[in-house]
RNA sequence: GGUCGGAUGGCCGAGAGGCUAGGCAAGGCUCUGCAAAAGCUUCCACAGCGGUUCGAAUCCGCUUCCGACCUCCA
């Protein structure tokens, strides 16, 4: 029996506006799909927060037995930098100013997106497609779509008539928003006066003789519009219908809702059960993004090398930082904040440092005890967290509990032997599931960890020990100033000395 | 302007009609050669004004502030 056989997971759904029940299409499967990054500049931080977000999803339906297909895409055409259609490619784009090929700027930037994912620790997706490697597959739904008579054809362009589609569904739904009021606010643009209506947006658009990125079509020279690869995509990887949908909560009103749109005109389905959203990073509550230019990139995070950071934030503490907010709100970056979590993601690191190394005073309970009936529920209120719409802040909150039971048991604070032998192994297999799969959490405290290092600290520790035993304080302090002075620091117990890093 | 979403203790952040959030900071106690760590403990917050209710931070109105989207952004 599988784990997501016990487990009941809810999770809000933009589409309805409420928390439901999460049942796959196919019992046992899960395929989701989350937008990915464009890859014409640096990954910034607000990307890193989505991404983490879904990785801790994917990880704990991956935890529960589900079989998991994540699609996460990389956009690296027909995306567009300004207004309306008359923008320029955003890779063509950068491409010119940085004077190489827009290949060049993909693969540069895909590089180092992926870098920094493995940096915050999050898993690859199971496929990561690109859009110029689906041109065939975008220019297919698109012939579909025309097909179904949702298309139409100006002068080698071909949109998506919003009207046609609003009678088959109430188009601006994921975003809670009616046809009408779209309408009345939308701006006079230049270069739309083609478009039957304001709100139709271009599946497939000409390309101008100067355009860099184009790839023939029955409509002649040109190149895909961005919403499109997504709904190409997802098709072909996860099908017309599947499991779940996500992507920053700024996609939810144009990018996804017009997914929803192609998906609607192709197939007459709404390509996804569960669409979720996750919300913004925040500088000084402002939205960060790149065109305000208040971001910071996540290697001056690491370094602190940004006038408004006070440190150098190690990506699991940004990592911890995220996951202590829920990923519906937002989260507001400052160095107090950080310097917090940088504190409890220690503490929580230090309880699963001493965790394998408890082991009962005497011998375990066999009948249950008030304490065993005490840890129990802590580990079960773990997966009820998660299950709730994977409330991570709230699981957080519980690890913290069951951190400060494995505390008391190592300084003997409390009786490790009032549990039951199962319950331990329990614990031992709850805890480090949470943290490290599940979380994604990497003991970063001890990642300078190796042979050397550790033989090199028991003989210090031992020197060390050997004068404390004779009461000489001076050495034993020196030795103790010396390693805290390189960032180690040395805690003595009743049950000896312990040390790490930080 | 339209639509949507927020305002929680010194700070960050969960919760969502009665039941401890949690982390960080601060105070006290225990332990300790000293320290650190740890355990216990104190600090009982929900923007304002009305209303519903036996009971509201949580529901309903109004007010004030803030943000997001409506152009590109996760």
């Amino acid at each position: 029996m599988s784990l997501y056989q016990q487990q009941e997971i809810k999770l809000y759904n933009t589409l309805t506006r409420q928390k439901e029940v999460f049942r796959p299409l196919v019992a046992g499967k899960v395929g989701m799909y989350v937008c990915g990054p464009t890859v014409y500049q640096n990954v910034h931080l607000g990307n890193c927060r989505t991404f983490i977000s879904f990785d801790v999803m994917y990880r704990y339906l991956k935890h529960l037995g589900y079989q998991v297909r994540y699609v996460r895409n990389i956009t690296d055409a027909g995306h567009m930098v300004g207004d309306g259609d008359e923008g320029e490619d955003k890779v063509a784009k950068q491409a010119r100013l940085e004077q190489v090929e827009p290949m060049e700027i993909v693969q540069q930037y895909t590089v180092g997106f992926h870098h920094v994912m493995e940096q915050f620790n999050a898993l690859p997706p199971s496929i990561e497609p690109t859009a110029t490697g689906h041109i065939v597959e975008q220019i297919d739904m698109t012939q579909q779509i025309v097909e179904n008579g949702y298309g139409y054809e100006i002068d080698g362009t071909i949109y998506c008539d919003v009207n046609r589609l609003n009678e088959l569904y109430p188009y601006g739904q994921l975003s809670g928003r009616k046809l009408e009021d779209l309408y009345s606010n939308t701006r006079e643009l230049d270069g739309q006066d083609q478009k039957r209506n304001p709100l139709d947006f271009a599946l497939w658009k000409k390309a101008k003789p100067e355009h860099i990125q184009k790839w023939n079509s029955p409509w002649g020279t040109g190149f895909p519009g961005w919403h499109l690869e997504c709904s190409a995509m997802s098709q072909k990887y996860l099908g017309e219908q599947f499991d779940i949908h996500g992507g920053g909560l700024d996609l939810a009103p144009t990018h996804h809702t017009n997914e929803i749109a192609q998906s609607m005109a192709c197939c007459g389905k709404q390509p996804a059960q569960y669409w979720l959203h996750t919300n913004m990073l925040t500088v000084n509550g402002t939205k960060m993004s790149k065109s305000l230019g208040n971001s910071f990139l996540p290697h001056e995070l690491f370094a602190g090398s940004h006038p408004l950071l006070e440190q150098p934030y190690s990506p699991m503490t940004v990592r911890f930082f995220f996951l202590q907010a829920h990923y519906r709100s937002t989260v507001d970056f400052s160095n107090e904040a950080l310097q917090a979590a940088e504190k409890g993601y220690r503490r929580l690191m230090a309880a699963f440092q001493l965790l394998p190394k408890l082991s009962p005073a005497n011998s375990f309970a066999t009948s249950s005890t008030a304490e065993d009936v005490a840890l129990n529920a802590l580990l079960d209120e773990c997966y009820a967290c998660m299950n709730d719409d994977f409330n991570t802040p709230q699981t957080i909150a519980v690890l913290f509990g069951i951190a400060a039971k494995i505390n008391a048991y190592h300084h003997q604070q409390a009786p490790l032997g009032d549990l039951q032998s199962a319950t331990f192994e329990r614990l031992k297999m709850v805890f480090s599931s949470m943290i490290i799969d599940v979380l994604g959490l990497l003991d970063e405290t001890n990642a300078a960890d190796s042979g050397v290092t550790d033989g090199l600290m028991s003989l210090i520790l031992e020197i060390r020990a050997n004068a404390r035993a004779n009461k000489d304080w001076t050495t034993s302090d020196i030795i103790r100033n010396q390693l805290t002075a390189l960032g180690i620091s040395v805690k003595d117990g009743k049950e000896g000395t312990t040390w790490n890093l930080g």
